[in-house]
DNA sequence: TATATTTGACCGCT
DNA sequence: AGCGGTCAAATATA
């Protein structure tokens, strides 16, 4: 355990000094010859690295369920099959137990219509798909990811991508667990060329029974290819939060996004305000995310971000989200003031924009 | 050949 | 018992 604090406190430095680089590499770029797109990047991945640093901050003074939750999933401790002995059976459900505290929050990804859509991007973090189920009541099928970096790193970061009955159009992606691979994988991503796509939500779509007719017109077109550029929306609320009263501070609000392109300058006034006024202090922790939200913020690339409007439905729920949240003691938390100022802040005008979002695919 | 996806089976929880 | 989530062998892809 110690070491999964120390390794935060690493993280955190390290995430900090990340994001004060990309602060200047973002001052480079804002005169009016720079690419809004590598802007928009930039302001994304400073996102990113505040939030990480914040939440490490949180989970190192809080000991809790990261930490325990870091180790030893199903099939790396032990790599005999699940029908071994008893001792790992009780394993197995301690597992269970665990994962059920993992930081989740779902989010939900629109993706855009036209000509066919596309999947959701790339958030920065490789994905493995691991599954994919008929869920009672839903018309197309869930697919279950973890992150690729599972055995290498023991990241247990999973997420689920299911298209909505309603608007097939949107996808809700449920984040669980928090990347502890973080590093190497996003620096990967900060530094290095874009990835191509890679769409695996948009395989989501294959289907699973011939009733799912509908899902075959569902996949294709990588959404760069799409030159689709519409106003995004986010918002951001709690979920049935199971476990506890003090749940039910959290409150709800949204983020408007507009189309990108004609407001860039406001976009790079409103981050260079943000990182003068430290704007960790002025987004919400629920919004940035307890723990893996890097995700949330990771841009695949700046095309992407330009073609995906996203109506983005965050929707934290979890105890130990909660936890943070009401932590007395963390001096970067003083969630509710703040998040009403980001919140109206950017509900009431629309012209904000954050754009940012590699809200991901 | 290595890596990723598909898919039926399995498991724990409710 | 049934459901959601996961595993892992088979298969596909790079």
């Amino acid at each position: 355990m110690e070491k999964t604090v120390d390794w935060e406190q690493t993280a955190l430095i390290s995430e900090l000094n990340q994001g004060k680089e990309l602060a200047k590499q973002l001052l480079n770029h804002l005169h009016p010859s720079s690419s809004n797109e590598t802007r928009e990047f930039l302001v994304s991945k400073i996102l990113s690295c505040y939030e990480k640093a914040l939440s490490s901050l949180n989970w190192g003074e809080q000991p809790k369920p990261m930490t325990s939750i870091l180790e030893s999933p199903r099939s790396f401790a032990n790599s005999s099959p699940r029908s071994a002995g008893s001792d790992q059976d009780s394993k197995h459900r301690d597992v269970y137990k665990k994962r059920k505290t993992l930081p989740r929050w779902t989010e939900q990804v629109k993706v855009c219509s036209g000509t066919g859509l596309e999947g959701p991007v790339d958030d920065g973090y490789s994905w493995r798909k691991y599954g994919q189920k008929d869920i009672l009541g839903a018309n197309f099928p869930r697919g279950y990811y973890r992150c690729t970096h599972r055995h290498g790193q023991g990241c247990l970061a999973t997420k689920l991508v299911q298209r909505s009955d309603e608007d097939p159009n949107i996808l809700e992606v449920t984040y669980r667990g928090r990347h502890t691979c973080s590093q190497s994988s996003r620096l990967n991503v900060a530094s290095a060329p874009l990835k191509s796509p890679r769409l695996t939500e948009n395989k989501n779509n294959h289907h699973h029974h011939h009733h799912h007719a509908q899902q075959q017109k569902l996949k294709e077109k990588p959404a760069q290819e799409i030159g689709c550029n519409v106003a995004a929306r986010l918002t951001v609320k709690t979920e049935g939060l199971e476990a506890r009263e003090e749940d039910d501070i959290f409150p709800s609000f949204s983020f408007s996004l507009t189309p990108i392109g004609s407001e860039n300058e406001d976009a790079i006034l409103f981050c260079e305000s943000m990182l003068e006024n430290n704007f960790m202090g002025s987004l919400s922790p629920t919004f940035l995310s307890p723990a893996t939200s890097d995700s949330n913020m990771f841009p695949m690339s700046p095309c992407h971000m330009n073609c995906y409007g996203l109506g983005h439905n965050v929707q934290t729920s979890d105890s130990d989200l909660t936890d943070i949240i009401s932590a007395p003691t963390s001096a970067t938390n003083s969630p509710i003031l703040n998040l009403d100022f980001s919140l109206d802040k950017v509900e009431l005008d629309p012209n904000y924009p954050f754009d940012n979002p590699d809200f991901f695919s």
